[in-house]
This record gives structure tokens, C-alpha cells and sequence, in this order.
DNA sequence: GTCTATACGAAGATAGAC
DNA sequence: GTCTATCTTCGTATAGAC
């Protein structure tokens, strides 16, 4: 059923999140799931295969957002739109965060092919608005260390300082960064 | 022996910076390595004692190379110098800033007391250029993204762009923030 | 101090009942 | 489509020889 496909999903995402997808069994996650461990298989066909389609959703649903939060925007304006919802993302979905960049600059592992997709889309959605901002900067490097400072304080807010408001962490990104 | 030590520590943290702690066994450790098994545990303990070690060895090697980086300078120099160092060290030990960057955070995990360092103490020294450089902003969250922005832009530099000179990456990050 | 051999549990995956 | 039971491999850790 779908619903089981969805109560997997969002279990094995919140056990990830704090272990690493290597630490989390497939019995923790159908237990946390409330279904037996043949049903993962059943749905899924593999541990691997299962953290394809998460991280795959997920790096398509981060793309789709950053795109659409610059979406008729131009230079500085569409750097802090899509800024701003790279924060609202991260909180509204903090383990897909912390699973992201946890495993972004990995190599050889064997959802490499999802996993590669977090820097060639969802960076290169940033570097689309850098370009387009500041032409006379190196697009690739800016667009890493704009969203460096985002994800970085996104996280350091949820993890460590979650009382905050969105709108402080956001000021002291877009203060840091010009 | 000491050297043994060293062997096993250095296969370790080559292994772990592809692949994380949990994914990587100490059958793969001994063997790269080039010890027995035996030597692994008679050496460290146990597989979490050997990982506290390289984290806290590792942990203390980057806060000690920051804060000497800044030392007796002030203000937007001592900024500088650090985000400096801090790529230098990335370039050096690469393998410890993935092992650092895939595991900050996380909590739950074994070998969180030395994990929590990487914030505390490493992301501490910057916290402390930020407060004496720019005094009106939020010292943690402006350090976060200071030290985020160099990190990913860093790791991209390694993983992605190995070509790219240190002098183009550094103007990069410091272009960026300001 | 380092090795080999082994105990023991954990984890991915499959088979078959319901 | 989901469950339980089971197979098999792999991995941590220990014991004891050298």
C-alpha cells in the first residue's frame, strides 16, 4: 500500500538522520515503521534501492523549491529569495538536511548516483542565480560557499540553537555573506 | 608499537572519509593497514575507542592550527587568516574534514563527546574572530556560516575542482563573505 | 606486540503462510 | 500486500599461540 511506502520513508529518514543510513538496520526502520521487515523488501527491493528513492524525492523536492523561491527574480533579490528558502526548507525537512550533507562529499558508495544529484541540482540552482547576480565571480566556487553558509547555519540553528527564529538565522547569513 | 598505531589510524581515516565509520569494518582497517585484526583491538580497544582517537587527535590538530593562524592579528586580518588556515588544513587532511563535516551533526552516537568538539572547540576559534571583528552581529550564527561557507567550499574544491589553486578558492570564499 | 582461529551476535535478504 | 520464520554472510570481539 502507499501508505506503508510512506510510513517506511519517513521512519528510515528520521533513523538516518542521526546514525547514517550504515548504522540504521532494516529492522530499526520497520520497527520505527510499525511494519514487518519483509514488507521494506516487498516495497522496496533493497536497503540501497530503498535509499535511492529517498534521497532521489528528496533532492528533487530541494531543487523544485529552490527553483520556484527565485522563480521572477533577478540579482541580489533572487540570491536571498533562494537563501531564504534553502532556511525554510532545512527546517521543515531537517533530517533530509542532516542526511544530505552527511553524505554529499562521499565517494563510492552505492547510491552515489542520487547522492550526486544534491551538488549538480540543488548547488546548481544556486549557481543559476550567482551567475546571474555577480557575472564576474567564479559561479561554482560562490554558488559552494553560498550554500555552505546556509546549510551550515541552517543546521547549527536546528540542532544547536532551535529557539531561534527563522528570521534571525537568515539575517546573520545574509549579513555574512554580499 | 607506535607505528603500528600511526598505520592503523591513517587506513582508518582514508577508509571512513569515503565511506563512513559504520560502513567501514575492521577487517577492510586491518587489511589496508597492513596488520592482523588482532592488532586492531589489542591497539585501540574496541572500534569506537579507535574513532574516538582519530576524532579527538584530529579535533585538537585543526583548533590548534586555527588558533595559531590568528594569532596577533585583529579585526577582518585575523578573519582572513583563519578562513585561510582553515583551507590549508582541509587541503592537507581531507580525510578528517569529510569524517568532521559527515558527522557534526549528529547526535546519538558513540563517539559524540569528540564529535562535539568539532563545534565547540573548532567553530569556538572562529566564533572568536567573529565577536572582536564585526562586535554588532551574532557571533555563533555568523561563525557557523563563516566556517560553513569554507568548509563546503572547500570539500567542493577537493572532491570537485582538485585543480582549481588555493589562491582561487580563498578569493572565492572571502569575495563571498565580508 | 602481533598473529591466527574462533565464538557469537547482527543484519540483509528470501520463502512461504495468511 | 503484509506477516513470520529462516538462511547466510559479515563483523565485532576474544583466546591463545608465537
Amino acid at each position: 500500500m502507499a501508505a506503508t511506502r510512506e510510513h517506511i520513508v519517513s521512519a528510515a529518514l528520521a533513523l538516518v538522520a542521526d546514525r547514517g543510513i550504515a548504522a540504521t538496520s532494516i529492522d530499526d526502520i520497520a520497527a520505527a515503521a510499525g511494519v514487518a521487515k519483509g514488507s521494506v523488501f516487498y516495497n522496496f527491493g533493497s536497503k540501497s534501492a530503498l535509499f535511492e528513492t529517498i534521497i532521489a524525492e528528496g533532492v528533487a523536492r530541494l531543487t523544485a523549491a529552490l527553483q520556484a523561491a527565485s522563480d521572477g527574480l533577478t540579482g541580489r533579490a533572487a540570491v536571498e529569495a533562494m537563501v531564504t528558502q534553502l532556511l525554510v526548507h532545512i527546517r521543515d525537512h531537517p533530517d533530509f538536511a542532516k542526511l544530505a550533507v552527511a553524505e554529499v562529499f562521499r565517494t563510492g558508495r552505492q547510491w552515489q548516483e542520487s547522492i550526486r544529484n544534491i551538488r549538480e541540482d540543488s548547488i546548481g540552482a544556486f549557481r543559476t542565480v550567482v551567475a546571474q547576480a555577480w557575472p564576474e565571480r567564479d559561479t561554482t566556487l560562490t554558488a559552494a560557499a553560498l550554500f555552505g553558509a546556509t546549510v551550515i547555519t541552517g543546521l547549527e540553528w536546528l540542532v544547536f540553537q532551535p529557539d531561534r527564529s527563522l528570521e534571525d538565522v537568515r539575517d546573520a547569513v545574509l549579513a555574512t555573506i554580499r
